[in-house]
RNA sequence: GCGGAUGUGGCGGAAUUGGUAGACGCGCGGCGUUCAGGUCGCCGUGUCCGUAAGGACGUGGAGGUUCGAGUCCUCUCAUCCGCACCA
């Protein structure tokens, strides 16, 4: 500086140099949780080993990165970790591109796409990183079986898949191209396979319930609770008892509580508990096997070629018309779940299809005229009550693939289906699995498959399903609360440090808007795990105080894909214009909520942001170090400038009351737009200080420094490069101040 | 088929939640500076009519509520995203 030349903006040698200094100060670390003082646990989503960082990922980590350096800088302690859930099917199908084992593939990749995160400057725990494959991890969900199992939450039954009978494998959706084997193009059929499944319908009336309580605590975004309730899929209505032809009841339910007379026919889910005993001796009850085997293909899905049963059976209308007859359909989950309904033509255009199909076309009931029309609703029949369904559906947790958690069951001769002591846990899956695509490559380790049963000792087979990877999403944010030092305790020891009752539930979520399924499920199993005992001390059961769904980054308002050759590399970007003007594009160039239309634009306004505000703060320390205009006011007579510099205090103030409501809202565009403004309006008292005077006193500098010093201090969570050093700039080799400044205290 | 969104200049996007539509930026045009590497400053920029002052029309479309609608209601059109062995 003193050749009089001032340094450039270099992102690429002041983020190492930043990156460098983080790393060495461990400056992350989630805080010890021996002193009291205010806690977030900030969640990010757990990505999938896919090999490379993409935008998406890059827009959510901003988000949240910027959070939790907004939170630290407010003193507050925070635990902001980051894990890959990297068990599933892309890593076979890498695996077998690749010619390598799964877990060598997971491994390369993850090691490159923490090399791009750290190059983004991301202030992760890296401590705490984990991988959803390690040992160490599953482990939690072969636990988490086990004890759900004992609790009667998770169940055998039967699901159906596509079978290849060349390959010898399961397909899964992606892996059927029209009908046809993606390896084999030989045609593929629907098979009937025992499936494990998780009973969330236990806790589905309680996760609806929680919301009211969860909307009320202001820190769940609209999308995320719209979410929740589109997951739940509550529907209200009626439930009454119809006489059977047989002498019993069965309650069937509507939503269309004023058309109960206008009824045809009642529909019944193949599930429900009743069909079972119904089609005992049945000549329907093979029919009812094919509709269950014959599974819902894509092409099926539609009402009118929907499997249909109809049975022997009818149930007394329940205005007095004509008996209803009884059939088994599938249609009725995806509206009402396992449940029996009323079919109403005249309601509802699925039952119109339905009816379409039992009667031919569907002809003027003789029932009485639409309530609708004549005003007066009729009453409800007696003994009809109020009553809500809900569309979620227990789902299955098992996979037929080899590169997933193994489920500790083991099946023996003798005493069948056997669970695992949780003493023998964890049931280690084969690192060296080579998956070709054919057949099952863990059903054919016999050094996995076989052992001895844990109940008599006799030889016995593992289960060689494994569980799929929502499932070990269900406790993944778990483990990351213990400090690694603890991590290898066994669960029991674990479960019961005070670090979990310090950061959980987790303030806050930060994920894409197609998570909400996951959620759902995370509150299932903490309130399953509240009753069970482990997390007791979530008496509400709900794992998250907080959670921000953000929307998806399209290009050219379309989804980003390969296809279409409209993907924005991230590494590309970092690399031509630093992490800190990307990090701020992203979160500048829309509202978290709403999909990112990525432009270049955006980058573009960041970049020059950030260099003119590189090389004006520069310029305005050279001034001041030089001596430029170091005159006081006293000297120069009248204070011409007082009013401006008062302006200016007033900006700075209502700068960082306006910001600091943005990142507690976590609306980052607003919060960036904010922060640009700041500076607008810096260099615009500089230029209505230049126009009152001709040039700037010593206290006028002071005051233009100064908010440009508060400037740096509120880049720091979105830019944290550039800002520091900014900081570093200005403070002479003294410490630099990271705090957050109070909008209270801020012109006093 | 079912479900969820979104429609504002040439473009990305604002609009204190019912109160002057188009902030801010990109692009474009003009002037100046600098002249090589995506420089900086100032001015202009919704559409149409007009030399101008000025006027008319404008938030996908059609109705409605209101003193007042981008915002609320009804219908409609278009586009995008999901649909459970992808995570």
């Amino acid at each position: 500086m003193s050749d009089g030349t001032l340094p450039p903006y270099d992102p690429q040698a002041i983020e190492a140099s930043r990156q460098a200094d983080w790393r060495e100060r461990d400056a992350f670390r989630a805080p010890e949780i021996a002193v009291e003082a205010p806690r977030k646990y900030i969640k990010p989503s757990a990505p999938f080993t896919s090999g490379n960082i993409h935008i998406g990922h890059v827009r959510s980590y901003s988000i949240g990165d910027t959070y939790a350096r907004f939170c630290r800088a407010r003193g507050e302690d925070v635990l902001f970790a980051f894990g890959f859930d990297s068990f599933g099917l892309p890593a076979e199908l890498g695996a077998i591109a690749g010619g390598v084992s799964p877990s060598d593939w997971v491994a390369r990749c993850a090691e490159h796409m923490i090399g791009q995160l750290e190059r983004l400057g991301f202030s992760f725990d890296w401590e705490r990183a984990f991988m959803s494959s390690d040992a160490n991890m599953y482990r939690w969900s072969q636990w988490l079986f086990l004890t759900l199992l004992d609790a009667g939450l998770v169940y055998r039954g039967t699901g159906t898949v596509d079978w290849c009978d060349t390959c010898q494998t399961t397909l899964a959706t992606i892996q059927v191209e029209n009908g046809e084997c993606w390896r084999c193009h030989k045609t593929v059929r629907l098979i009937q396979q025992p499936q494990w499944y998780l009973r969330i319908s236990a806790y589905v009336a309680e996760n609806d319930r929680r919301l009211e309580d969860l909307a009320a605590g202001g820190i769940w975004d609209e999308n995320a609770l719209a979410s929740q309730r589109f997951v739940i899929g509550r529907v209200d209505g009626l439930e009454l008892d119809l006489d059977g032809s047989d002498g019993e009841t069965l309650t069937v339910f509507t939503p269309h509580t004023h058309a109960i007379g206008l009824a045809r026919f009642v529909a019944v889910s193949p599930r429900h508990p009743r069909v079972e005993e119904w089609a005992r001796d049945q000549v329907w009850a093979t029919e009812l096997e094919d509709l269950r085997s014959g599974g819902l293909e894509r092409s099926s899905r539609e009402a009118h070629t929907m499997p249909l049963v109809q049975t022997d059976r009818t149930l007394a209308s329940p205005t007095g018309g004509e008996p209803l007859p009884v059939i088994i359909t599938p249609t009725v989950d995806g509206r009402f779940g396992a449940t029996a309904i009323l079919g109403i033509p005249e309601r509802d255009r699925t039952d119109a299809l339905i009816a379409e199909r039992l009667f031919g076309s569907v002809t003027e009931s003789a029932t009485p005229a639409d309530p609708d029309e004549n005003g007066a609703a009729p009453p409800p029949p007696s003994g009809a009550r109020t009553a809500v369904r809900y569309r979620a559906n227990d789902f299955t947790i098992s996979r037929q693939r080899s590169w997933g958690t193994p489920i500790p069951i083991v099946y023996c001769e003798t005493c069948g289906t056997v669970p695992l002591p949780k003493e023998q846990l964890p049931v280690l899956l084969p690192l060296d699995l080579k998956p070709t695509g054919e057949g099952n490559p863990l059903a054919e380790r016999e050094d996995f498959v076989n052992t001895t049963c844990p109940s008599c000792g006799g030889d016995a087979r593992r289960e060689t399903d494994t569980l799929d990877c929502h499932f070990d999403a269900l406790w993944l944010w778990v483990p990351v609360c213990v400090p690694p030092s603890e991590r290898e305790r066994t669960l029991e020891e674990i479960l019961a440090l005070d670090d979990l009752r310090a950061w959980l539930p987790c303030e806050r979520v930060v994920a894409g808007s197609d998570s909400g399924n996951f959620v759902f499920d995370q509150r299932t199993v903490t309130k399953a795990l509240r009753d069970i005992g482990p997390l007791g001390f979530l008496g509400d059961g709900e794992p998250f105080a907080g959670c921000l769904f953000h929307e998806m980054v399209i290009a050219d308002g379309r989804k980003m894909s390969k296809h279409l050759g409209n993907v924005v590399d991230p590494d590309e970007l970092v690399a031509a214009y630093g992490a800190d003007t990307v990090r701020l594009a992203v979160l500048y160039a829309a509202a978290p909520q709403r999909s990112l239309n990525w432009s270049d634009s955006a980058v573009q306004r960041c970049r020059r942001f950030l260099r003119q505000l590189w090389d004006y703060s520069h310029a305005q320390l050279a001034a001041r170090e030089n001596g430029e205009n170091a005159e006081p006011v006293s000297e120069m007579g009248a204070d011409k400038t007082e009013h401006l510099r008062k302006r200016l205090e007033q900006w700075c103030d209502t700068a960082v009351e306006k910001i600091t409501e943005d990142l507690v809202e976590l609306e980052m565009h607003s919060a960036v737009r904010n922060v640009m403004r700041l500076f607008d309006r810096v260099k615009d008292y500089e230029k209505r200080v230049l126009a009152k005077r001709g040039s700037l006193c010593a206290e006028d500098r002071e005051a233009l420094l100064g908010a440009l010093q508060l400037l740096a201090r509120v880049l720091v969570p979105f830019a944290p490069h550039i800002a520091e050093q900014l900081l570093i700039a200005a403070s002479d080799g003294g410490e630099i101040d990271t705090t957050w400044p109070d909008p209270q205290l801020v012109s006093r």
